[in-house]
DNA sequence: GTATTTATGTAACAAATGTTACGAATTAAA
DNA sequence: TTTAATTCGTAACATTTGTTACATAAATAC
């Protein structure tokens, strides 16, 4: 279990433990570890999921297998990694996508109980658990937001509150090609170009080389709003 | 404090706590109950957040309020609800709106170190906050999966693909009317209409009345996934 | 059964966005 | 400075979805 100390150390359960206290958790903890080889089923969509898994060496998939043969990648995790932690506390704990190893991989698998044992006795686990979780919940807030914004012009006009906010200026200065921020957007550049330009037609901003300029705040919100 | 006790006892933190302990844990844990009037700010957007508050007597709600002046509602809470839990242990623990009471409002405030005592001390609590977190993230998760769906086609497939598995038949019973499917889909009635038609007349679904039928599933599983 | 109300299909048109292609402008390299 | 590469604006056209209006079908009420 000692050769593991390193990877352990990095991973966010245990981050705020210190060293001898980390080897003492490691000593007293239930758990267990399984090696997998390539291309292994850890767990299939729909098994019962009461232990939180995490990557010793290796690396792993969350993959959505269709009927049809397709197969989405739902998520990848690597070393240091924790997989399973949102689920064994709901209420239906089941795996959301088969689980497959996508290299030669080692996975020590530590079950509710012990996690539940492991986060009462260390508050700094417990902490880092609830952070994790935690800090998952507001990146998927953040995501959902963007999600939500329908037109071109909502999602320039949320772009350019959040920058104006950033950077504390009405005067943005844009770190990436018009291109590069049209994909991050999910929307197509000649697109992006069609409404920046409708948008300074209307007086709402100005654009040159790098920089983007807010003349109108308030009709950017108010479009945002709509 | 004992007033509260019929509350509390169905907030979702102690839900699966006995009677007597609730009772115990009343008296031992540290909080303060605050009352606001109604339209009373409890706390301002970008504020540090370090308590949890669950909700006694009355209601708010978090707003988004932009400088233009126009407010929106993030969500909005009443007695028995908990605030603030997926904040109070995330990096920036900052509130995403302001925090406005609706009515007269009771809040009793929980720091997070009286969080975490409770939780190394009461493994019910710990298991409810836990649960509590990992039931917003699955929520969330299923939003983002529905939100990410482009097109009304794929939106279709989608629906039907999880109608099938629920209902286990290629025979899907509607239980709303097409209007009211439309709008949990986010799209409009005779964009639906439309497009339910032209997948009749490609062959991949028939319907009549309150049922459709999926006639070429694999089809739909790839119209899912371009 | 009849009358009324609601739901649905459908057509026509409008609006928004995607796609393709190419020239101009800007940036980078020699 | 010149040349090459990249970025961007723009036009034209295609596709998708929204919107409006109205007729028909289905459901509900009496």
């Amino acid at each position: 279990m000692n050769q593991y100390l390193a990877v352990l150390k990095n991973c966010t359960l245990f981050r705020e433990v210190n060293p001898s206290e980390l080897k003492e958790i490691l000593n007293r903890m239930k758990s267990k570890i399984v090696s997998y080889p390539t291309e292994a089923i850890i767990a299939g969509e729909g098994e019962n999921c009461d232990h939180i898994g995490i990557i010793l060496a290796g690396e792993i998939e969350i993959q959505k297998i269709y009927s049809s043969g397709k197969t989405v990648t739902m998520a990848r995790f690597q070393a240091g990694n924790i997989f399973g932690e949102a689920i064994i506390f709901s209420k239906q704990h089941f795996y959301p996508g088969t689980v497959v190893s996508r290299s030669a991989t080692k996975i020590l698998f530590l079950h509710k109980t012990a996690v539940i044992a492991l986060c009462r006795n260390y508050p700094p686990v417990l902490e880092s658990f609830m952070k994790l979780l935690s800090e998952r919940i507001l990146m998927l807030n953040k995501k959902i937001t963007e999600l939500s914004l329908g037109t071109i012009r909502q999602k320039i006009c949320f772009f350019l509150l959040e920058e104006y906010k950033k950077q504390k200026s009405p005067l943005i200065k844009l770190t990436m090609s018009k291109e590069t921020l049209a994909e991050h957007m999910g929307i197509q550049r000649p697109s992006l170009s069609r409404e920046l330009i409708k948008m300074r037609e209307e007086g709402l901003i100005d654009f040159k080389k790098k920089y983007i300029t807010i003349k109108n705040l308030k009709q950017l919100e108010e479009s945002l709003l709509e």
